[in-house]
DNA sequence: TTAAAGTAGATGCGAACGTATATATCAGTG
DNA sequence: CACTGATATATACGTTCGCATCTACTTTAA
């Protein structure tokens, strides 16, 4: 029954986030922000230090809404700036600042740190390896993929 | 660099959870509950319809406080009651109802069958049962490590 | 046996969140 | 070029969240 194993892939991946998360949040990796704020950064830095607000809201699992008003409290806090779109008088473009770098630079350095200490504990090198491959695989294929079941239909046709 | 292997790990890891829980969420598979809600029902049903509080809290990414409150909107919803505990007057036991159960077991079939099509379209079923066994391992072993790196001991000393 | 420390859950309160909707701009069609 | 629909972001507003703290019960040990 692939279902079976489908659902227990997902079971397994989702509790192993959630377990290692809440070490996370336990020793305060994400200090002095919350864990969502430098997630923000982090994807922003991930993206160049510059996006537009869309694209990093395709990278978070939190609605526009939120993160406009995230972008807010950010902008407010000297992290990141607004800057209009050259292109698209729609768009805003979100931009990392030295000083949100600085601050997202020296959280993650430390995060890494705890990451590595949890998942070297768990897992030899080469297992690391396999479970980033087939969660890449993973995500990769479930972009691909529509909304349901999906029917023939492409996307970025 | 076992940092690297190990940070890549994690990052593929969490992103792949976003990005499966977008298209969750996108497909609304949780209606007409919230992600969250689902959560305590799903978990409450794999410990066998009734936990202490604070077993349940372990399993999920909420503070105590905000569980207490979720608990109190389930329980007037219906799909939960709280009990006294009988070993010890501290504890709460939530116990599922036969109407939470239902509702669990109605979003779940659906949720299960969304997470067959992504999956299924993204990994082999030998590669799904690699991702689990992987996904398991990190957790368990996470699981077994302390806090921070880890010394002999130290507390918040 | 009782005082001190520890643990489980509840509550006050300000901050952050999501849904619905408004505003502004762009893209396509007649 | 209007006009219709789509897209990007912002705002109003009620709900949910986390932090700090409180209450109640249990455990430890003097």
């Amino acid at each position: 029954m692939t279902i079976r194993s489908a659902s227990e892939a997902w079971e397994a991946l989702f509790r192993a986030q959630v377990t290692l998360m809440q070490k996370f949040e336990e020793a305060k990796d994400f200090a002095p922000l919350r864990s969502r704020e430098y997630d923000v950064l982090f994807n922003l830095a991930q993206l160049g230090g510059r996006a537009r607000q869309w694209e990093l809201n395709e990278r978070l699992l939190i609605t526009q809404p939120s993160l406009s008003r995230m972008i807010d409290r950010l902008q407010a806090a000297g992290y990141v700036r607004r800057e209009a779109s050259p292109s698209d008088g729609r768009e805003v473009i979100v931009v990392l600042t030295e000083e949100g770098a600085r601050m997202q630079g020296r959280i993650g350095r430390r995060h890494v740190r705890h990451i590595a200490a949890l998942v070297d504990s768990a897992l030899t090198e080469e297992e690391q390896q396999q479970l980033a491959v087939l969660a890449d695989k993973l995500r990769t294929g479930a972009l691909a993929r529509g909304t349901r079941t999906e029917e023939p239909r492409a996307e970025t046709a």
